[in-house]
DNA sequence: GTCTATACGGCGATAGAC
DNA sequence: GTCTATCGCCGTATAGAC
């Protein structure tokens, strides 16, 4: 047996107490006591605390695009790829861990660090569009549907439906705001 | 002429601040700062920084409120006062200054503060399922549309289209969420 | 009402011993 | 690699003079 690495604590605990405090409401001081580590040890393995962030966001960004990819390469329609993303379980109430960051400015003004959340969601509506297309193409769905708009209503549903769900402190909207979507997506004529 | 008040100014400035950086991200110096007043100043009219939290988050809410109503109560189709509603115009890049409060541990930590959060959603999700009840009562929307999910969706594409606009530095993808929304509620087979 | 003085702990980091 | 010491500044107030 082994434990983990004391530097592999520190970016575990940097990757929750950002999902749970945000950048500018984590400390290092915060940081050193949930992985049981000390001041000296955490400035040996990183420069400072923008470092550490950068190392505790890249992961969950690489996380996040793992977990999506899994449900968009499912077999399956385009609906039912996109319906298996949208109630895939989630914490709702802790809302997304790397959407969470853009309302962090200290985050968002640091180009290092704003870029792994950046490109998380460039991919993820990306992604979505083209799962939209195949159905689209394939007469699943209408062929007026607008891929790239309608792939950024599904990521904002999910990322709004949080906000509802915390403001709320009840899931209850989120899965509101899901069947919402879907059920105007049943509903459309077939192209 | 005269200027305003000094606890005005006060409460002005959280407002801005709270919006920008979030109230962890505040302080009450900064506060002060930006209105010109002082230490002593700030502490006379207030308790401290969560009575005047709450004085700058109970005018957001209720101005949030005035906003969205002002579309709601328009004349128009359900269809057209939902569209009025999502295409208002928004400081995108800023945020939702009471969603953004959402995702700030020591607000909802804290009832008092929390409270106006949490009603201004609730109130706002009430008030878009009546207008989209209105649409399925005349025919204008299908009778199989659920009006408390739809506007669950409708309310978190907004909040879902901040975080992506914010997260690409671009008003772009709020734009599609609202066009994907809109979308799919106009191809919507009639009831 | 507003000002200055003072307080105490936390933040973010550096230094140097072990 | 990890620990303790030390640093200067900021956060959030309180006290009391003007």
């Amino acid at each position: 047996m082994w434990s983990v690495s004391t530097s592999e604590r520190l970016i575990e605990s940097t990757r929750e107490l950002l999902w749970e405090r945000g950048y500018v409401g984590t400390s290092p001081k915060a940081i050193q006591r949930r992985a049981g580590a000390g001041q000296g040890s955490m400035y040996h393995h990183f420069d400072g605390k923008p470092d550490l962030a950068l190392a505790a966001i890249t992961r969950s960004a690489d996380e996040l695009r793992v977990a999506a990819d899994a449900q968009f390469t499912a077999p399956g329609t385009a609906v039912e790829r996109i319906t298996a993303y949208l109630r895939r379980e989630r914490a709702v109430l802790k809302g997304c861990p790397v959407g969470r960051l853009t309302q962090d400015p200290d985050v968002m003004a640091d180009a290092t660090l704003r870029r792994p959340v950046e490109d998380t969601f460039a991919w993820l509506r990306e992604r979505i569009a083209g799962v939209l297309t195949e159905g689209v193409q394939s007469g699943e769905l209408a062929a007026g549907l607008d891929p790239a708009a309608t792939a950024a209503t599904v990521v904002a549903v999910v990322q709004g439906g949080y906000v509802l769900a915390r403001a709320a402190d009840s899931t209850t909207p989120f899965d509101q705001a899901v069947d919402g979507v879907l059920g105007l997506l049943a509903a459309q004529p077939a192209g």
